[in-house]
Parts: C-alpha cells; structure tokens; sequence
DNA sequence: AACTATTTATAAGA
DNA sequence: TTCTTATAAATAGTT
C-alpha cells in the first residue's frame, strides 16, 4: 500500500528504514488492538526495533497472564546451564522474583478454577471460565466413561472366565462322582467332600501378576489433588 | 476496508466474529512478518481465538529468546532494592529449586484443571477432579448469574427512571402548548422549539458515577500500549 | 472459499 | 517528524 510495490526484503536504506519501521508498528499496533477488540481475542505484541528498542501490546488481561498462557500451551522449557555455578546462581537471583510472580499467577489462575476468589471478576471473565471448565469437565467425564467402560469389559471377561472353569470343575466333579458311583470306595483320598456340591468358586490361579487390578479405586498414587502428598495442606492455597 | 465502516467493539453475531477474526489473523500475521523483514526487526505476536487456539508468529530467533528478551526488559527495569544483596542471592539460590518444584506442580494442576495431561489418572482420581471442576463451575454460574441479576436489575432501574423523567417531561410540554394556545406570543425565549415534539430522552444525571459501568466486557483500564517513549501518538484513538 | 466495493495503510514526496 | 497524496492492500459484506 502506497506508492509502489515493496519487495519483501530487508530496507538498505537506514532512514527508510526506520520510518517504515515507524509507520508500521503503528499500523501493527492498531491491528493488533483492533482484532484483540472485534474478535474477542486475547492478543500480544512483542516488538523489538533494530535499535532494540521495545514496544509492546496487550490484551486488558495482561502481558504476563498472555504469556503465562503460552507457555502453558507450548510449554518449552528453559534449560538453565546448571554446569555452572556461578551462573546457575546467577541465573536463580535472577529468575527468583519472575518465578515468584509466575507461582502466585498460578495459584491465582487455580483459585478461580476452584470458583474461588472471583470477585473482581466482570461477566465477560465469568462467561469465559464457565466456558473453560465446561470443556474440561466434559473431557474429564469422557474419559472417565472410557476408564469405567474398559474396568467394566474387563470385569466381565474375567466373569466369562471364571464362569468356563467352573463349568470345567463341574463337568469333572460329576465325572468324578459317576466314577464313584460305579465302584464306591469312599475314604482314603477326600474325606469331608460333599456331593451335593456343584459350583465351586476359585480364583484363577494367573490372578494377580496377569488380571489388573480393577478394584474400583484402584492402587493410588495421589497425583496432588485433594490429600495432597506429603500431608501439607494444598499448597497453592 | 471493506464496505463499510466498522464499530470499534466487539463483533456481536457469532459467526462474523469467527470470520473476522480468520481474516484479520491472517492479516494480521502477514503485517508482523512484513515489518520484521523489511525493518530488521524483532517481534513475536501471540493471539488466541476466543475459542482458546493459539496462533503465534515469531521471527527467526525463535519465540523463546523473545520472551526472555522481553522479560529481562521489563525486569531490568523493576528495581529489586537490594537491602542486603548478599543473603537475598543466597537466599534465592536456596529457594530456586523449591519454587521451581512448586511451579511445576501448580502448571501440572493447572493442565488437569483444563482437563489436559490426564493420561496417568486413575478412575477415582478422575471421580475427585469431576466433582471438584462441578462444584467450581456451579460456584461460578451462581455468581455470574447474581452478576447478571445485579445487570438486570439496575438496567430496570433505569428504564424506570427514564420513563419517570420522560412523563415528566412530556406533562411539561403538553401544558406549555396548553398556554401557548390560550395567548400564543411566539419570540422571546426558545425560539426553534418545536412544539411537536413529543419524547425527549435524556440521560439521568447521577449515570455515570453511581451507575455501574455495565458495558459488556466492563471497565477497560488499556492495560495494552505501553509504547514506552513519546508513545501517546496512539493514532487510532 | 471467491468476489468486489470500499476503506485503510502506507510509500514517496514535501 | 509530520502532512499530503497516489496507490497498494486489506477486508466487510455478499454470493
């Protein structure tokens, strides 16, 4: 837009340059703001001028939630060169205070999923956690299902199971009985074998190493919600 | 550009808002790449869609140094008041990894929370972060709905206030044309007042401080255009 | 996803 | 820098 195409490279001419930068990032800014508004976007605008100045936008919501919520979702992380020291303290004095800042965003962010301290909350911010705990929910009872639908065709595969080897046992129980029947010699072997007896239950003998454990509630390792490990009352409150 | 004008706020009808936002991403997109080659610039651009996808651009330098390079920025220019730097470094060396640890936990929590990273959980942990996402969500609709009552019922207020003042207004004005009929002297003091005239509607006089803002999305602070030096050029504004 | 009528952004020039 | 202006781009409304 102007007077003439612009090729796509790099301005050689510093002053060109500049003022192209100049008029740009306004242009950029305006954007940037204008889609954040129309579209309900929440948006963030890094930039650094060749003279390494910055600029910058935001959405209302805050450079910092904006980015805090990237790194969420790519969540890269920063590999402190540890090898060092010096550095590693360096780099802890550092990056303590951001850390802190970060913690207490977060401890934040996880009251206000708990519908915990919202009072500053306006209709708009109310609409959009509402919205975000009613995806998670429905993700959560989704797998749930797939969870207790995988213990149920499980449980009743071992019912199946069970159920075979007591026809089995049965079959040769009678068998057996026939046998006696024929010639009764009672005594020596079984005493105190009822034979009225027809179904015997019995724990496959493969039972613990090969049949997970499907007990409803399963072997815990408590992943942090609720008891909270090692007893500390939790420790984002 | 386009046919017509555009309003500055929000895009009410859902599908526009969608299309809207596609278009100007992609815009928006090309715009950030364009002044960081031709300006030798640095930037990164973060946008999510109000449906909480994430599109991101970054120059070649990758997003992450650009964050880092941001924050050290905006750290730099907190003054941490070193009172006894000695100790503090120390004592922030100490801490890092706790917080660190922390940090983790709660970021971990947070993906649950959106019902991410869910693969390890057992049937009743998910039972657990079920019944904690539902008692959070009911918590948040019953405030977003006072919320909304609290809306209401003022908007009503108001309404009520205007039409007051409206019958008011109007039993002025029909006595005032009862007298003008009985000795009509046209001239001396309003002249122009048109005598047709029938509703006049008229702002109540206490509305902006004692009214709550209600503009849905509420009370902007522009946390955004931290333009840092001349900055206030804010051409769209 | 394409198509335009328009509005915007902006390159050049002053 | 800022203003102006001719022109290129972006995009709102439509199909």
């Amino acid at each position: 837009m102007g007077r003439g195409r612009v090729e796509m490279k790099r301005i050689e001419n510093k002053i060109s340059r500049q003022v192209t930068f100049s008029k740009r990032r306004s242009g950029l800014l305006k954007k940037t703001h204008e889609i954040s508004v129309l579209c309900d976007a929440e948006v963030a605008l890094i930039v650094f001028s060749p003279k390494g100045k910055l600029f910058e936008y935001s959405t209302e919501s805050s450079m910092e939630s904006i980015l805090e919520r990237y790194e969420s979702y790519s969540y890269a992380e920063r590999k402190l060169n540890a090898n060092d020291s010096q550095t590693y303290k360096e780099n802890c004095t550092l990056e303590y205070p951001k850390l802190m800042a970060r913690t207490k965003l977060l401890q934040r962010n996880i009251r206000h999923f708990m519908g915990e301290d919202l009072d500053s909350f306006n209709l708009r911010e109310f609409q959009g956690l509402e919205q975000q705990l009613d995806t998670a929910l429905k993700r959560i009872r989704t797998r749930k299902n797939q969870l207790m639908q995988e213990s149920i065709s499980q449980l009743q595969k071992k019912e199946k199971e069970l159920q075979e080897r007591n026809n089995l046992i049965s079959k040769k129980l009678k068998e057996n009985e026939k046998m006696h029947a024929v010639q009764p010699q009672w005594g020596q072997t079984n005493p105190g074998q009822s034979s009225t007896m027809t179904f015997v239950q019995q724990q496959p003998p493969s039972q613990s190493p090969q049949v997970p454990n499907l007990t409803i509630g399963g072997p815990f390792q408590g992943k942090g919600f609720t008891s909270t490990e090692e007893g500390q009352n939790s420790p984002w409150l």
